[in-house]
DNA sequence: CCAAATCGATGAACCGATTCAAGGACCCCT
DNA sequence: AGGGGTCCTTGAATCGGTTCATCGATTTGG
């Protein structure tokens, strides 16, 4: 038996299609008597009401909206950033009655559930890696989105926060402590996959907005501080524990100086330093101070509990999802500000360092 | 402008729209020029590449599969288990570049994005109430799915644990260290939302399959042990920290001599319950030994870690999602073991219970 | 009692593609 | 020249609904 349509039904209770339709979408336009003689007909041929697939065709709108990642789903639903921005996402997605799906724009196939593919009314695109080529994917494809972490985006509306000042404001707790050998655990800066010390050049090719913004910031606060910066280290992370520890075991290799503090651009990258240093016998905060960022919940009950910079994660996902959903178009930027825990604490006395200075100089990676 | 269509592109360029389909689709079927045409005409008019809702219709398959929970999009995402669930599905979709997309029929809503309403290839079911509105739900709409939890289902694939003897392993554990005085934490019984102590009455009208199997786990498990029923409370609550603490009010409350062991069936409400006794100032396992339920990555860094059931919960996810994708219609039951951890000990001597009972009760705070 | 308003139902256009049987063009071979 | 293949392309059917202008019938108003 194949499947009924609406037309079955609408021919065996002998009325149109028409008033089938709306029957199942506006019974009250219906006289009751003939409702009911077509439920009666849809029942009898097993009609399970409309196709979605049908309406949605007609209609134009599905009552989904997609967060796109550059990521794997699974990826996204472990790490502690991607849940919060979902579950901000949700709740607005919840007071809707609005669908959510989660497209992985991952690798560039077409196939499958992509943005070229998905059936949605709208897309949030979140960029781990601060790319534009979801962007133009998105743009392409010629639905409303809202990029979260992306900057600006002409023409879309776009959420983010101020990067640069917030990792100034981390950096300048931690020169406020005296800190001036400091290293920085940075975020990928392309999608190439790299891991490694960043010199200038690196520096100058960086094509994520999120890590260049974060480094200029810390930057603006090591000039403030006139911090050497020859005494900074900046290693490039995958923003996961193995090229973490790879940074930690470069920057405190054995018979070098190794920094007194670390800026780390996300709480994953923070907490994987601190555990990396204890395998190598040091300890947070007495050898080495750690700011991270996110404040990821993770942050508050690590031991010590770690230093960060709070963005509001959650909040990001919620005005995403409305502007999504309002149609709006602006750029708008939540506010960061800095939670001091345990994991930062002064700088070692001047004259320890002072005494460190007349030492050989170390490698001078930036 | 409208919308250019696969037909616009077709009439500018000259040929036809199943040629221009096929440009897209099947490029290897076109003569290369015929092609290099059909796409300069399909830039020109800017069209974006054929719709997915026209596919979706004409092929009937969208490539995209839903959880789908009879709670909020917010709760599931946040909720330790749904988190683990959800992660194990999206592996299997990461795999076979598949679409994930949650589904809340929470409300009895029909409109924005429900069972009803849903363009999916299929659904998992997951019902944290063991109820069968979805499994009646999703058999209307007359597409293949997947029970996780839910016991067997008739015509359709069901993956599982034993919760039965799951649970008579945890009390086993407890009574093997001599408990005798019990505090059973149970999941809602039915979708009323209803908390409080639970009698032979409420008992028998459990309509979820998860705690019935669960608690007459427990009982199997005190019979062996002849462990006095009237020992035994029952508390229903809903799985989140208030009502754990009023379950835990209840059963400690002052005067009354309280049960030395608790047994939880979430370790969400297992870890509640610590926090609540906590506040109390009685201290887990010394003075009240826990097992909870599910070994939740939060389970094992308590403190103290708790002891309880795992349940391969990713696992669950992966199988329903390869059973649904293969449209196979088995009964999976995935094992289950007990771990125990540092958050039960021996019962208090028998000696030293019978003191107790006689002193004054304690101060209690809350 | 006629005109106007109301109500309910109709029918056809439209949403945007995929697919496949059938036909045309062209080449090879005898 | 004609039979037999290839290789493309076409045309039309199909997927399943929604919507709206229109029309007939019934009420209401004056």
């Amino acid at each position: 038996m194949k499947k009924a349509r609406l037309k079955d039904v609408a021919v065996l209770a002998g009325v149109s299609q028409g008033t089938v339709s709306n029957v199942f979408n506006r019974p009250e336009l219906v006289r009751e008597e003939l409702r009911e003689r077509v439920l009666a007909a849809a029942k009898k041929i097993g009609f399970r009401g409309p196709a979605p697939a049908g309406r949605v065709l007609r209609s134009g709108r599905s009552n989904l909206i997609a967060l796109v990642v550059d990521a794997s789903l699974h990826y996204i639903l472990n790490d502690p950033f991607g849940q919060k921005l979902l579950s901000g996402i949700a709740e607005v997605c919840d007071a809707e009655h609005i669908g959510l799906t989660i497209v992985s724009a991952d690798a560039e196939r077409r196939d499958g559930w992509s943005i070229e593919s998905a059936i949605v009314d709208g897309f949030i695109l979140f960029c781990i890696t601060e790319d534009n080529t979801l962007v133009e994917l998105a743009r392409r494809r010629g639905l409303p989105f809202v990029a979260v972490d992306s900057g600006e985006v002409p023409g879309a509306g776009a959420v983010d926060v101020d990067d640069r000042t917030a990792a100034a404001e981390a950096a300048r707790h931690l020169t406020g402590l005296g800190h001036r050998r400091i290293g920085i655990l940075s975020l990928e800066m392309d999608d190439k996959e790299r891991t490694g010390l960043v010199d200038e050049a690196r520096f100058a090719t960086i094509s994520y907005t999120t890590p260049r913004s974060r480094l200029l910031g810390y930057r603006d606060a090591f000039a403030e501080a006139d911090v050497d910066p020859a005494d900074v280290v900046v290693y490039e992370c995958l923003n996961d524990a193995p090229s973490v520890e790879e940074a930690i075991r470069v920057m405190f290799a054995p018979g070098r100086e190794h920094p007194t503090a670390l800026l780390a651009m996300s709480d994953t990258m923070a907490l994987a330093a601190c555990g990396a240093l204890a395998r190598m016998g040091l300890s947070v905060p007495h050898d080495v101070s750690i700011v991270g960022f996110d404040d990821v919940p993770e942050a508050e009950r690590a031991s010590p509990p770690l230093t960060t910079i709070r963005q509001p994660v959650e909040e990001k996902g919620r005005v995403a999802a409305r502007m999504l959903l309002a149609g709006e178009r602006e750029h708008r930027v939540l506010p960061t500000s800095l939670v001091v825990r345990a994991s930062t604490i002064p700088a070692p006395s001047e004259k320890r360092s002072a005494r460190a200075a007349r030492e050989p100089a170390p490698v001078q990676d930036l």
